[in-house]
DNA sequence: GTTTTCACG
DNA sequence: ACGTACGTGAAAACC
C-alpha cells in the first residue's frame, strides 16, 4: 500500500518554536530555531519513505469556521515576532526538496489535512497525519493514522483506531460529539455548560451520537435533562465548529503530492544558506543511504567517536512476514540465533547478528487480515522463551508484561538499552527508542536502532565504568522487578472501604463547622479560596506567599493554630481528605480482579539510583500518623500466607559513616544504641543520660540535614529556630565529626572536578548545576553532590539484597515472593511453612552475609559494598503490613 | 499542562 | 542580595 504523510505546518512550527528556545539565525539574520526543529521532525518522518507528502498551512485572514463563530480560537496568543519570518523560509525549503505545500483561503490547515486524507482513502493510499492538534483524531480510519507531537517535537504518539479506543474509549467520529458536548476552552468551543468528559462519554456510550443524545434528553433526569435541553443549540453549533472539513476546495490531487526521496538532495544547499549545518548533513546521509551507501554516509556525519560505534550494524536482507507459514519459518530460523535485537511498536522487528531483518506487521485490518498480535506472539513463543537466544531490547520489563498477557515468558534478556541509557545518563534518560536514537544522532528505527544502540551504550558504559554495576545489578534486576509487579500486593478491599466510610462522616462534620466559622461555604481544598477566607475575611496574618498568592501549607496552618478555631479544623480536614482521596479511594480503583494491586516499579526514573513506584505509588502509604497507619491493615498477605518484612536501620547514616570514614560516626554504629541520642550528646556536650526529647529531635534533624547536604537555612526552617542557632548546631556537629566535614568538602570538590557525583559501585549522576551562575542552582548542585553518593549507595545495597533474595527464593524452590521495596525495606508474601526459612534468608541477604547460591556476578559488586560499619536489618512478620512494624 | 499540597524513604 | 533542606508520585484546583 502506498503511503501519504500529511503535516500540519503551522502546528509543528509552533511546537518546534517553543521546544527549541535557543537563539538560532542564518547569516542574514533570519531566525531558524523553528525551521531547525521542523526539519528534525521531517527527517524522522522521511525514514518511513512516504510515496506522497504534503505540508498544509493556515492562511491569514478569515477562515471558513471563523465566519460562523467569531470567537473561535479568539483566546490564542499572537504569533511571536521571530516566528513569522520562518514560515516563508520554511515553505521555500519544502518546495526545494519537492514536498507539496498547500494553503487554502478561508480554510485551516486541518481542513486541508482532512481533505487530502479523504482523497487518499478513496484511492487506497494509507495516510499519516502529523500535527500537535488533538482535533485531528477525528480523521482516523482503517487506513489513516494520526501522529500527535507530545512534549517537544521528537516525542510523538501514534494513534490508530485501536489506540484511540484504548486511550479515550471512543471511535474517531465520537471525538467530534465529545467536544460538542464538553466543549474545549483552548478553541473557545462552548459545548454544554456543566458537562465534562465523564458525563459526555457516558451519554455517548448510551445513545451513540450527539443527535441521539439531544433527542433523548427527556430520558435523563433533573439537572442533566435541563442542561441538555438548554444547551442543545450550543452543542449543535459546537459540533459544526469542531468538525474538520473534508471537502475543502484545495484544487489538488494526490498525484500533485508525489514525493521522491532523492529530491531532498536539492534542499541541502538551501539548508546551508539558512545555516542549518547539522540538518543538512543528516539529509545528505539520508540521500546517500537511499542510494545504497548508508554505512559510509552514517560514518561521515559522525562528529564524535561514539557515533561511529555500531555503524557496522547492517541489514543484508529483510523478510516481511504476513502469513502463519512465514511466521513459523521465521521462528524456526530465529531459534538457531545466539543474539537478536528485538523491538515492538506498530510492527515487530527482529534483527540477527548476520543482518537478517524480520518484520512482522501487527494489527491487520479487514482488507488485509494479516496477523494479530496474539498469533504473532504465539508463533514466536519458542524464540521468546529460549534462554539460548539472547535478546537485546528497549524496555525489557515492559515486554515481559506484554508477553505475560499471552502467557509467554521472556528468557535470555541480554541487554536492555533503556536501562543502559539510564546508567550513562541518569539525569535525563530517554523515554522512547526514537528519542534515544535521536539523542545519539542515529536515524535508524526499530530493531536496527536497538542493535546499534547496544554497541554504542555498551561502549559508553565501559568508558564511564558503570558496566559492572549494569551487568551485575541493573540488568538482572529487570526480571526481579517484573516478578514483583506480576505478583502484586493482596488488598482487603472491604477493610479499606469501611475505613473510608468511617472517615466520610467526620469530613462532612468538619466542613460544616468550617463553613459555619467562615460564615459561608467555599471549597476548602482550594488554596486560593482558603487563602481568601483565612487572610482576607478572617484577618489572620499571612505567613508566606506562593507565586500565585497566599501559601496555606501545613507549616502556615500550624503556625496559625490557636488564633482561630477554624484553623485546627482545616488541618484535620486536609489530613482526612488527603488520606481518603489518595490512599483509600484511589487505591480501591487500582485493585485488580485478582484482589491485588500491581504497581509499576520504575528503574530509570530516580537520578540517585533509587527505584520508584507508580500507578499506584505503594512507596508512600502512610505510616507516620496513627490514623494513616491504619491503611496498612488493608495491605495483607495472600490467603494462608504471612507477610515477612525487613528494614535497614539508619542505612544512609551508616553509608555516610563508611564513606566519610568519620571516627565518631563509625564508633556510634559500632557500639550501637540510638544514633540520634548519641548525636545529641555529642553536639550538646552532655552525657547520654542527660539528653532530653528536644535535644534528641534537634539532633535527628541535624542527622537528616547532614545526609541531605546541610544548609543553615534548611535546618533553621525544619527546627523553627534562627539561622544563627542552626549554624551553631552544624558547626558543633562538624567539629565533632571532622571526617564528615572532610567528606562534604571533598564531595563538592570532586563534583566540580569530574562533573558528576558517584556511589561506591560507580553509579554516576551528572552535576551540571555546579556550573550555574545562579547561586541557588549552584547551591542545589552542591547539596546533590553531598547527598547522591549516600542515597545512591544505599539504593545499590538494597538492590543487591533484592537480587540475592530473588535468587535464594528461586534456587531453594520456595513459594514465597518479593512483593515490594520501599527504599530501605523489603516485603515478602510468604507461605506459613516457609516463614522460618524466609526470615533467615531475608536477613542474611540484606546483611550481605555469605549465603549459599549467591549469584556469582554479584560478588564483585558485593565486595564494593562492604562497609566498615555493621549493617542492621530488623525482620518482622504479620498478617498485614501494619503488623510488620 | 502547571501549581500547590502532602504522603513516603 | 539572593532564598532551599535530598529523592519520589498523586490528587485537586486552576487557568
Amino acid at each position: 500500500m502506498k503511503k501519504l504523510i500529511a503535516i500540519d505546518g503551522n502546528s509543528l512550527m509552533f511546537r518546534a518554536y517553543y521546544a527549541i528556545h535557543t537563539v538560532m539565525t542564518s547569516r542574514d539574520g533570519v531566525p531558524t530555531n523553528a525551521i531547525h526543529g521542523f526539519t528534525m521532525m521531517l527527517l524522522k518522518l522521511l525514514e518511513q519513505k512516504p510515496d506522497y507528502m504534503l505540508v498544509a498551512f493556515d492562511m491569514h485572514g478569515g477562515t471558513f469556521r471563523h465566519d460562523t463563530y467569531p470567537e473561535y480560537k479568539a483566546g490564542r496568543a499572537a504569533t511571536p515576532e521571530d516566528l513569522i519570518p520562518q514560515f516563508p523560509a520554511l515553505k521555500s525549503l519544502l518546495r526545494s526538496m519537492g514536498i507539496a505545500v498547500c494553503e487554502c483561503p478561508r480554510y485551516e490547515a486541518d481542513d486541508i489535512l482532512g481533505t487530502i486524507s479523504k482523497i487518499a482513502e478513496k484511492e487506497g493510499v494509507s495516510a499519516l497525519i502529523v500535527t500537535g492538534d488533538r482535533d485531528a483524531l477525528q480523521l482516523i480510519s482503517d487506513t489513516t493514522k494520526v501522529m500527535l507531537t507530545k512534549k517537544g517535537i521528537t516525542e510523538t504518539v501514534l494513534y490508530d483506531k485501536e489506540r484511540l479506543m484504548e486511550d479515550y474509549g471512543l471511535t474517531p467520529a465520537h471525538m467530534i460529539d465529545l467536544k460538542a458536548l464538553m466543549g474545549d476552552s483552548s478553541d473557545n468551543i462552548p459545548g454544554i455548560k456543566g458537562i465534562g468528559e465523564k458525563t459526555a462519554k457516558s451519554l455517548l456510550e448510551k445513545y451513540g451520537s450527539l443527535e441521539n443524545v439531544l433527542e433523548n434528553a427527556s430520558n435523563e433526569k433533573g439537572a442533566l435533562q435541563k442542561k441538555l435541553i438548554d444547551g442543545a443549540d450550543s452543542a449543535r453549533m459546537s459540533y459544526g465548529i469542531g468538525t474538520i472539513c473534508r471537502e475543502a476546495p484545495i484544487d489538488m490531487e494526490l498525484a500533485d503530492c508525489k514525493f521522491d526521496m532523492l529530491s531532498i538532495e536539492n534542499a541541502i544547499p538551501v539548508m546551508a544558506g539558512l545555516g542549518l549545518k547539522s540538518s543538512g548533513a543528516r539529509f545528505k546521509a539520508l540521500v546517500d543511504s537511499e542510494r545504497g551507501d548508508g554505512q559510509v554516509a552514517a560514518a561521515l556525519v559522525s562528529d564524535d567517536s561514539s557515533k561511529e560505534i555500531g555503524t557496522h550494524v547492517f541489514v543484508s536482507e529483510t523478510r516481511e512476514i504476513t502469513t502463519e507459514e512465514g511466521l513459523s519459518e521465521a521462528a524456526e530460523e530465529l531459534t538457531r540465533e545466539k543474539l537478536i535485537a528485538l523491538y515492538v511498536d506498530e510492527e515487530l522487528s527482529m534483527l540477527t547478528e548476520s543482518g537478517v531483518m524480520y518484520v512482522i506487521k501487527t494489527g491487520g485490518n479487514l482488507l488485509e487480515p494479516g496477523l494479530d498480535p496474539e498469533s504473532i506472539y504465539r508463533g514466536l513463543a519458542g524464540v521468546f522463551q529460549d534462554d539460548d537466544v539472547k535478546k537485546i531490547v528497549f524496555d525489557g520489563k515492559r515486554l515481559m508484561n506484554e508477553l505475560d498477557g499471552f502467557g509467554i515468558k521472556l528468557n535470555g534478556l541480554a541487554f536492555d538499552i533503556s536501562i543502559a541509557d539510564y546508567m550513562v545518563n541518569a539525569l535525563n534518560p530517554a523515554k522512547s527508542l526514537d528519542e534515544l536514537a535521536a539523542s545519539v544522532g542515529i536515524s535508524e528505527m526499530g530493531a536496527k536502532a536497538v542493535m546499534r544502540l547496544y554497541f554504542i551504550l555498551n561502549e559508553q558504559m565501559k568508558q564511564k565504568s558503570v558496566d559492572t554495576l549494569y551487568y551485575g545489578v541493573e540488568l538482572p534486576l529487570v526480571r526481579v522487578l517484573f516478578d514483583m509487579e506480576r505478583t502484586g500486593f493482596a488488598v482487603d478491599s472491604d477493610a479499606l472501604r469501611s475505613l473510608g466510610d468511617g472517615m466520610t462522616g467526620r469530613i462532612s462534620e468538619l466542613s460544616e463547622e468550617i463553613y459555619g466559622l467562615a460564615g459561608h461555604t467555599f471549597n476548602i481544598l482550594s488554596p486560593k479560596q482558603l487563602g481568601t477566607v483565612l487572610f482576607d475575611e478572617l484577618g489572620l496574618p499571612p505567613q508566606k506567599k506562593t507565586k500565585t498568592g497566599y501559601s496555606t501549607d501545613s507549616d502556615v496552618l500550624e503556625s496559625l493554630e490557636g488564633l482561630n478555631p477554624i484553623v485546627e479544623k482545616i488541618i484535620e480536614f486536609r489530613f482526612l481528605t488527603k488520606l481518603k482521596s489518595t490512599f483509600i479511594d484511589a487505591m480501591l480503583n487500582k485493585i485488580n480482579p485478582d484482589g491485588r494491586i500491581h504497581t509499576t516499579l520504575n528503574q530509570n526514573v530516580a537520578a540517585t539510583g533509587r527505584i520508584s513506584s507508580a500507578e499506584p505509588n505503594l512507596q508512600n502509604i502512610p505510616v507516620r500518623t496513627e490514623q494513616g497507619r491504619q491503611i496498612r491493615k488493608a495491605f495483607i498477605a495472600s490467603e494462608g500466607n504471612v507477610l515477612v518484612g525487613a528494614d535497614y536501620s539508619q542505612i544512609e547514616l551508616r553509608v555516610l559513616a563508611h564513606m566519610s570514614n568519620d571516627n565518631a560516626l563509625k564508633d556510634a554504629f559500632v557500639s550501637g544504641g540510638d544514633i540520634h541520642s548519641r548525636t545529641a550528646a555529642e553536639v550538646f556536650g552532655v552525657g547520654l543520660d542527660e539528653v532530653t526529647k528536644d535535644m534528641r529531635s534537634a539532633a535527628k534533624a541535624v542527622n537528616f540535614g547532614i545526609v541531605y547536604g546541610i544548609s543553615e537555612f534548611g535546618l533553621a526552617k525544619q527546627l523553627g529556630i534562627t539561622r544563627k542557632d542552626a549554624k551553631g548546631f552544624i558547626e558543633r556537629y562538624l567539629d565533632r565529626c571532622t571526617g564528615v566535614r572532610e567528606y562534604m568538602k571533598k564531595s563538592v570538590e570532586d563534583g566540580r572536578k569530574n562533573g558528576y557525583a558517584v556511589t561506591l559501585t560507580g553509579r554516576k549522576r551528572d552535576l551540571p548545576e555546579l556550573k550555574s551562575g545562579n547561586y541557588n542552582t549552584r547551591s542545589f548542585g552542591e547539596r546533590v553532590a553531598m547527598n547522591m553518593p549516600v542515597q545512591g549507595t544505599a539504593a545499590d545495597i538494597i538492590k543487591l539484597a533484592m537480587l540475592r533474595v530473588h535468587d535464594a527464593l528461586e534456587s531453594n524452590k520456595l513459594k514465597a515472593k518479593l512483593v515490594l521495596q520501599i527504599h530501605d525495606e523489603l516485603l515478602i508474601d510468604c507461605p506459613l511453612d516457609e516463614v522460618d526459612t524466609v526470615k533467615k534468608l531475608l536477613h542474611d541477604c540484606m546483611m550481605g552475609n555469605n549465603i549459599e547460591g549467591e549469584l556469582p556476578q554479584t560478588t564483585k559488586i558485593g565486595e564494593m559494598l562492604k562497609l566498615n560499619v555493621p549493617l542492621v536489618a530488623d525482620v518482622e512478620e504479620g498478617h498485614s503490613w501494619f503488623d510488620t512494624k
